[in-house]
DNA sequence: TTTCTGATTGACAGGTCAGTCAGTGGACTG
DNA sequence: CAGTCCACTGACTGACCTGTCAATCAGAAA
């Protein structure tokens, strides 16, 4: 019985914050849907993870079902503020928002296996759930219009003549892709080749504005 | 006691009455996986989408487990028949193999809404489980080689210079990336209009062998 | 200190599901 | 016709899981 030394200063208190509490289970959340799948996730196994009981998981979310939903909405919210951070943080020329956006998808803070293996349990299940497929779906949508718009920009400015909307679409699936790779493949390339791969597709679309480099 | 001579086809077809039993079984079990998810996928669901008692699928497969890793076996040999048979068909020349092998995942047979939602509930579920992981792999890794050889071909054929790794990579993850939009999208484009975003990236890579059509 | 409030626990109820098993029925055989 | 085989059924069991609730506890307020 080596409970964690009751004199440590440092111990977490036992009540938390709610907000604090909350955060806490969802990102318990997102390590059981990596580690378990969705049909194995738990209330119990989350609440291990967190390290209380599982009735406090209910407390703080009242049913599983919400629970998971705010999980992928929290997924959804914390991507979008990534690529739109970083698209503030870019330069104005259309080309450097692309790049950014297309780094963004690959932050090491976002692009950890547990993540992308719970958005993977979502999408797998998003099919059958129309709540899910709102919460994906208005993810996307942000950032294809916003993507296609960067695209038509800098078609324009360099005379490339594509149309944005194809040209946004398969710079999107070649993320999607490579995201699905990172997940599915046994043993995986890394994040630095996903990148390159995905800028690779810039490249061929917008060869003045992007570089083939090998990974 | 003989096996029932399975080789001899003028005996009455008792084990081919299994066979077709045994697929009516996994055909149920797509539409189920498609129709309620992965974590929602019961045995007596699944039976009752079949029309029978779900102790005859136990009796048929003898666990819940067995008959998923079969299901999805059965989707894997599908899908390598299918772009194998395409390969066959085509002609011998690089672009016409490189364009059977894209074509072939877009074929009405195999890319139904069914068959796209229980592939990905596999995926959802892969990550924390090495058996689906392999089959998942291996339909991958035989698929991925030989695009990469064709993509060499064509890429010395016509003088293009291409990296046949990456640029069968970006297709690749292309074909996945748009089967994940088909799948997670609300309203998704149209099976051709997925087609053509593939055929891009095929011919941004290759301009001489493949013309950018437009949806 | 006492009181109050809200976080936290864990036992428990209700329900679902995978897997078991004894028995049924139809087809084939001798 | 009697016997055998085997696909097939459906009631049943044991395990597990979600959600409830009364009791407990920690910290803030009075």
């Amino acid at each position: 019985m080596t409970e964690a030394c009751d004199s440590d200063p440092a111990r977490p208190p036992r009540t938390m914050s709610r907000d604090v509490r909350r955060q806490q289970v969802i990102e318990a959340t997102i390590e059981t849907l990596a580690a378990h799948g969705y049909a194995r996730t738990t209330l119990t196994q989350v609440a291990r993870t967190a390290g209380i009981s599982h009735g406090l998981v209910l407390f703080h979310f009242d049913t599983k079902e919400n629970l998971l939903s705010e999980t992928l909405a929290y997924l959804a919210e914390e991507y979008r503020r990534n690529w739109t951070e970083a698209l503030a943080a870019a330069g104005p020329a259309p080309s450097d928002q692309l790049n950014a956006m297309i780094e963004a998808d690959f932050n090491p803070r976002i692009c950890t296996p547990a993540r992308l293996a719970a958005w993977c349990s979502f999408w797998g299940e998003a099919q059958s759930r129309p709540l899910y497929q709102a919460s994906c779906g208005d993810k996307d949508d942000a950032y294809t219009s916003i993507l296609e718009d960067t695209c038509a920009r800098l078609s324009d400015e360099g005379g490339y003549g594509r149309d944005p909307v194809h040209t946004a679409r398969l710079i999107r699936v070649a993320i999607e892709g490579v995201w699905l790779d990172l997940m599915t493949m046994a043993t995986p390339y890394a994040r630095e080749e996903a990148l390159c791969t995905v800028q690779m597709a810039a490249a061929l679309c917008f060869p003045d504005h992007f570089e083939m480099r090998k990974a």
